[in-house]
DNA sequence: TCTGGGGTCCTTAGTCCA
DNA sequence: TCTGTGGACTAAGGACCC
């Protein structure tokens, strides 16, 4: 899906169609979870703090992520998916990949139903989304961010929708890219690559896969060398088990105090409990995880006897692990974890004599949480602090524009007639308006692309050609 | 200037045991 | 009985992804 929260929001408020949007970040420790594209032209990016894409666009709309809706959304796109192939392996909320080797036969080439899905999705949910084919997921993956919308300093540029890389043509394909293109390669791992000499994929490949081992460790570096070569036989997996699950949440000001870690401690291990008997999953593995004011992170976990998917069984290990750490120089984030899962029924009786007692307790205490809110009830310890899986200190996190900020009249954006309609042909050729550069993104932007002057609207050869 | 949340996978090191 | 080895498991941290 194309800037999928972003998106989503924007459905569901017309009136933002066309402006910059920012999903995401809470306070003033927040970050970016998704920026329309509007918003990406002035610099804005996934992961970036709130407050310099606040610098960097002032006047962009920023809203608050709603994860429930996008999740319901999600769930309603990769149906749309299911329709066209039951192999179908969700990567994220918004990415899948779709072994259609079988649908073929029935439904047309893979090109052709790359265009009949994003078809669906576009008359069922009003949202745009992009299409790699290729013969391998990696590939697949490389050619989806090449048919994607892309942003250049005039503008948003609507992308293919599909991209096609046709069987024999793989390494044309591949081994211009930057190494950092491949899945895996971050910066760190881009930053060892460069030591070896290596910045395209095309270096990459005619690495030894010895040296590559060696400087990356044996499963990267074979990993690396295959997927350069064009080689990832990785099958589509349809249910993925999940290894773990966990909650953790940044707090708007440092915590000291044990009474106040303690309660977080217990509301998140709660929260994380609950899902796993939501998931019929029970855990062996419980981690406690600690970021500093300084951020320096550290993990803490112990491995009990049994299985366990009891708040009580979990809370306790965390609080216990929680009391080894020396919290004094203050608590940025806290985190629980469960993983070692199995399947709950395999979790072994406890003879402890009052664990009936608490497991009837949690049942009704997940029934009465599933009519009422998550809010509704929760442990004691937890409660006092506040309610709820979100933190009552975090209050003043949400950073969700006030609604009569959303009904403020927009001046200063042009909202061109392409972003109004979702961009068709004609209106894409139309000049690009007059960039609106304020003051405030002049001196917040580091970009030398700032201050450039607004150029003519481009388009592209593959737009002309485009399909939206 | 300041760095979320929810995940997966890998590496390294230590311990236990056959 | 002692020593070496390798596998399984555990713990901690790092890198990466969306």
């Amino acid at each position: 899906m194309d800037a999928f929260y972003a998106a989503v929001e924007v459905r569901r408020r017309p009136e933002l169609r066309g402006r910059p949007v920012v999903v995401g970040g809470t306070g003033n420790r927040g970050v970016v979870a998704a920026a329309s594209y509007e918003a990406r032209v002035f610099g804005i990016r996934s992961a970036m703090p709130s407050t310099r894409a606040r610098r960097l666009c002032p006047h962009a709309v920023f809203l608050p992520g709603d994860h429930a809706h996008y999740g319901e959304v999600s769930k309603r796109v990769m149906a749309v998916l299911a329709d066209v192939t039951p192999l179908v392996e969700p990567l994220s909320l918004d990415e899948a990949f779709l072994d259609v080797r079988g649908a073929t036969r029935l439904l047309g080439p893979a090109p052709a139903l790359a265009a009949q899905i994003r078809a669906r999705i576009l008359e069922q949910e009003q949202l745009t989304c992009s299409v790699g084919v290729a013969s391998s997921k990696f590939m697949a993956k490389l050619a989806t961010e090449r048919a994607k919308p892309r942003v250049e300093p005039s503008g948003p540029v609507w992308g293919t929708g599909v991209h096609v890389v046709a069987a024999g043509a793989e390494l044309d394909f591949l081994h211009p890219l930057p190494a950092t293109a491949l899945f895996g390669v971050g910066p760190a791992t881009a930053r060892r690559l460069a030591r070896l000499g290596v910045e395209t994929v095309g270096d990459l490949a005619s690495q030894p896969e010895s040296s590559l081992t060696a400087a990356l460790g044996a499963a990267a570096g074979r990993h690396l060398h295959r997927l350069a070569n064009g080689i990832d036989d990785r099958p589509v997996v349809v249910d993925r088990a999940p290894r773990s699950i966990s909650h953790e949440e940044t707090f708007s000001r440092d915590l000291h105090a044990e009474a106040a870690l303690e309660a977080e401690a217990t509301r998140l291990g709660d929260a994380v409990a609950r899902r796993l008997r939501a998931s019929s999953l029970a855990a062996r593995t419980i981690t406690l995880k600690v970021r500093f004011g300084d951020f320096k992170t550290i993990t803490r976990s112990v491995t009990l006897p049994e299985a366990t998917d009891s708040g009580r069984a979990v809370v306790s290990a965390a609080r216990d692990l929680l009391a080894a750490v020396d919290t004094a120089p203050g608590v940025r984030l806290l985190g629980v974890g469960a993983s070692g899962l199995a399947p709950a029924e395999a979790e072994q009786l406890s003879l402890e004599d009052d664990s009936e007692a608490h497991d009837a307790a949690e049942q009704v205490s997940d029934r009465i949480r599933d009519r009422f809110g998550s809010s509704a009830i929760g442990p004691a310890a937890a409660v006092r602090a506040g309610r709820g899986l979100r933190s009552p200190l975090d209050a003043d996190q949400r950073w969700g524009p006030p609604e009569a900020e959303l009904a403020r009249p927009w001046p200063e954006w042009p909202v061109s007639e392409a972003s109004r309609s979702g961009g068709s042909e004609a209106e894409l050729a139309r000049p690009w308006p007059e960039r609106p550069v304020s003051e405030a993104s002049r001196s917040g932007g580091s970009e030398a692309e700032l201050a450039r002057p607004w150029p003519e609207r481009p388009v592209s050869e593959a737009n002309k050609s485009g399909n939206d």
